[in-house]
Order: C-alpha cells, then structure tokens, then sequence
DNA sequence: AAGAAGTGCAACCGCCGACGG
DNA sequence: GCCGTCGGCGGTTGCACTTCT
C-alpha cells in the first residue's frame, strides 16, 4: 500500500495501535493539548503521521467517548438525522454525545443498513418501499421523506441522500420530522424535537 | 473439529476547503 | 490569483472475530 502524503518522508508505524503508543498519545494531549496535529507525532515520541494521532485520538483515545452498544433513542437519531442529512456523519454525531462519525458510519453501515432495508425502507430516500416503489433519482429530487415525513427543500440542497446545507429553514424541517415519523407502518420514533441549527462556518 | 462465509470496526486513503505567504 | 500546508471529512479496506456448514 502506498503511503500517505503526509508519510512520505519518515518510515512510520502503521496498522493498529500499540498501547505504549496509546500512552505516548494520551500523555502528551494531556499535557499540551491538542493541536499541530503534524508536529504532534515527534512532539510526542510517535513513529506516526498527524493524520493517524488525530484519528486515533479523535475515535478511541478521548475520555469523553460512550463506546459500546447503540442505544435505542440513540438508535432512532441517527436515522432521523440521516434522513435530513444524509451521510454527513460528523454533523450527525455531533448531535450524538460520546459518540464519533466513525462510529456512528460503521453503525449505521453494518446495523442500520440492514435494519432499514429489512422494514422496506429505501435508504436513499427513507421511504418506504413495500407499497411505495422507490423514487427514481430524478422522481425524487427537491425534496425527501422518511415514511410520513416530508423534508421540503427550496434550494435544492437535498437530492437522494444529499444533506441540507441552508441554515434558513432547518428546525422546521426538523419539527416536521419529530412529528411526522410515528405514524406508519410499526417504525416509531420519539418526539425528538432535535435542534439542528448548525453554525454558518460549518454549513459554507 | 475445521474450513468457509459473514460481520464489525479500527485504520487508511484521497479529496476538499480554509488559510497564510 | 496561485501555491503549499493543514485539518477535517466521507468512503473504503483489512483483518480479527464470530457464526455457519
């Protein structure tokens, strides 16, 4: 395999993650702080790139993380908030605590997945399929919706499994949302009642 | 018991936008 | 405006582990 850019000059370690390693990383964030994720590595005695401390960091090392089994609400955010956001991993597990978009991408790929499509729900466009065919691509465009939902879009920001990236208008699509999804078929959702109100810098 | 197939998840890759020179 | 660097993101891969045959 070839190595990373950021690699190039340095043989690195790769693979997985020694705990000796694990120690160097905690100790030192730590200390210092995150932060020059390119300088950290030698800062910190690593024989790895920046890129591969923050991850490491970012998705196992913190203190903060949950780790473990999904919960149930938990369960039922991620697929409300995939619904309006699509693959957006980092916005939705921003709105998970202790959660990471890695995880939260692994999650909804091995288990979600599996768990929509078994109750007929097409994945692009979080409808139900048995009695509804799925939308073609151009069916669908300006607008989605997840069972009974319906996420408008003026912008035509949302195509398929595209996110919404206009600020304007997003906490009513998510009240339409968490009163919309409890009624069909045996998928419920909880009256969420979500805040997604994400800042400018993020949505440009 | 053993090999095959399936699953879950940590880690990597490549791209993109922000930023500074 | 161009270029290089950096951090961040989503997609993908590799492999250990589990389940099936």
């Amino acid at each position: 395999m070839r190595r990373p850019a950021c690699c190039d000059k340095v043989v690195l370690n790769r693979g997985a993650w020694s705990k000796e390693e694990d120690q160097k990383l905690i100790h030192y964030i730590n200390k210092h702080g995150e932060g020059c994720w390119r300088t950290l590595p030698r800062a910190a005695g690593l024989l790895r790139c920046g890129k591969s401390c923050r991850l490491r960091w970012i998705n196992y090392l913190r203190p903060d993380l949950k780790r473990g089994n999904f919960a149930e609400d938990e369960e039922d955010l991620i697929i409300k908030l995939h619904a309006l956001l699509g693959n957006r991993w980092s916005l939705i597990a921003g709105r998970l605590p202790g959660r990471t978009d890695n995880e939260v991408k692994n999650y909804w790929n091995s288990h979600l997945r599996k768990k929509l499509m078994n109750k007929g729900i097409d994945l692009n466009n979080h409808r139900l399929t048995r009695n509804n065919p799925p939308l073609t691509s151009s069916g669908s465009s300006g607008s989605s919706s997840y069972n009974g939902l319906k996420v408008t879009n003026n912008d035509n920001s949302v195509r398929n499994n595209e996110p919404i990236t206009n600020k304007s208008n997003s906490d009513d699509r998510v009240s339409e949302a968490a009163s919309g999804l409890d009624e069909e078929d045996s998928f419920c959702l909880p009256d969420l009642n979500i805040d997604l109100t994400v800042s400018s810098e993020i949505i440009a």
